[in-house]
DNA sequence: CATGAATGAGACTTCATTCAT
DNA sequence: TATGAATGAAGTCTCATTCAT
């Protein structure tokens, strides 16, 4: 593929990510991908044999660097709740850099029990384990107790993320820094300090 | 409107939420609902205005009577941790009696941030509210620490749960009673004592 | 079914008919179908699952006539002869009747090898096997030399009618009543007792 | 054009023969042709004006060919009887000698009333015309009857022929050099003797 | 000559909704 | 109430053809 070409295709996906963010993925219409990257209607068929293909690009894209990121964490010699800070701190920023893409991918894929959630389970599935082995890690250390399942403790700090994100997007207004900053703080101080005095 | 009438909008409602369930609101046919209700095709608009409205009348009608049980914790002489186990526990328990119907009020309503989310936003949002307000007043007697906002705590609380329900709508498999109550202890654990020994 | 549907249905057909010899099955489009019979786009498809479902039936309700009207001339007291003279008048009684239809059968199934043909092949080598049939019994009795094998027969005799009406076809001119009936009797002849004097 | 240009506009016309004989001229691509010969998309574009063009290039080729052996049988001093095997034969080893081409031509020519058969009409029964002139002749000489016109006895004879290659391209197994062989026997014989003792 | 990216009109099919009975 | 035939707008995908390089 030539360098023009490349530059096409990714000027696809974003439109995509923009248009999926605004309408939502089952709204939009493909020519309303296509305006928006300025191409012609079947050029979008050129690079993507289906809307579908682009929402599952857009996602393997963005879950794969992410699934890093989780690895990364783990791998550090950072404290148990460092790797936990780390990680709702990559997927803030995330949303901080591109709020677009982490909506689409939040609506449309890993809350879409029934049509692309479903497809990526295993993928989405690897991000829990991976959080699961950090705090199964961390009971054995002795740093977290035991009486949580690490698979659970996982949901719940994914979960927890995953709803503020959520309220973030609902709102669709720009999120302060500040804002950002502290979400990642009081995820981290709720999931693992509790509520209770 | 007569006892037969009444039956046949229940036969309906109760239809789609199978079909919602299996299929998702977006892929599913009217004509789907009414086979599954086993009613002629225009029946379901001499009782309902549109597909929208199905769900929509689903989902209030199960989202009033779940703002109705956390109002009744909140007004209880229980403790702050009590009260959240208590609508932890209706949450899961609603689970238990119709998993296809909370299914679709998560899937299709709570987690759909650019159709049905938006609609009952304000809704959505009374009960995350409710839920503050049970944190602040804990935090004002003193059993809740106050370095995690009562909105926020409501925010991880509240995805916790519905971050667990997805799990289980994702396996699409039957959930032990055991494991239905575990959950309950162990998320009110999580939330109110964390991870960290 | 009620009366008026299957009215409907049948407009559906006829006009198919008409729009699928006029223009030739690939190059017309569903709509100029249902603006020829009158009805709404959407109630082709409530009739028939594709446009391809329409060509099968108009093919098997005509085809399913003739092979009927082959056995009928087999189970007679007839000559050979005879047979294949009423087999010959029965095919070209049917594009006397009703050009169009048998126009759609050949150019768009029966000589169509990579689509329908194939699609409805058994029961097109059906009547083939029906007239080799007959002059296997010819051949028995008698009336039939031997040298020509039955199924090779059966093609030329076919396949002699068949380019009869083809060049009907290619003319889209009236056939003259007189034209008609000349050509079961030569078509007979030719088979029977062959241009040599 | 240089022989290697020659050669590159004969690949892709073979190619096409291979296409159009698999798949079917409306259900291939162009890409599909460009695949098959190994060239590249618009190359195509650079010999053939467009995908019809190069269906017509086929034909006429062959079917030039074809008038030119008809020709050559009728201006020869055999018999009729010699001279329409002559044409049998010449028409069933072009099938021998390259099936896929005599059934692109066949189906997508011959025998398609609504598209390129009408467009190579003239063309088509310049070949009937002089089969028929042969067995004029043959009248006039006396050695076949007058009861059955020439342009019938045309139509009969090619329509034997075409029917029985049908047959094979139906088929699509190799045919035994025996049995090609006895295909011109038995259509010869058929036409000019017949079927009755 | 050769490439393959780019264009965009066009067709099938779906399905929510309406309405006559 | 109840039926299901009828409507038609809308959307995905295809693919012949063009064109810049």
């Amino acid at each position: 593929m030539t360098v023009a070409a490349v530059d096409k295709r990714r000027q696809i996906l974003d439109a995509a990510v923009r248009v999926f963010a605004a309408q939502g993925f089952h709204t939009c219409r493909v020519s309303d991908i296509a305006d928006e990257a300025g191409v012609a209607y079947g050029l979008v068929y050129h690079y993507f044999s289906s809307k579908d293909e682009i929402l599952n690009t857009l996602f393997l894209e963005r879950w794969d660097v992410m699934l890093a990121a989780i690895a990364e964490a783990d791998a550090s010699e950072l404290s148990p709740r460092a790797k936990l800070h780390a990680i709702a701190a990559f997927i803030i920023d995330s949303y901080r850099h591109d709020p677009d893409l982490m909506k689409v991918i939040i609506v449309e894929v890993t809350r879409a029990a029934n049509t692309f959630g479903r497809t990526h389970l295993a993928k989405i599935r690897d991000a829990y384990a991976q959080i699961a082995a950090i705090v199964a890690q961390a009971q054995e250390d002795g740093v977290f107790k035991t009486e949580i399942t690490p698979e659970f403790a996982a949901l719940a700090f994914y979960g927890s993320i995953e709803q503020v994100l959520s309220g973030w997007i609902f709102d669709s207004r720009p999120i302060s820094e500040d804002e950002l900053e502290r979400a990642k703080t009081l995820i981290v101080e709720t999931i693992c300090t509790g509520l209770e005095r």
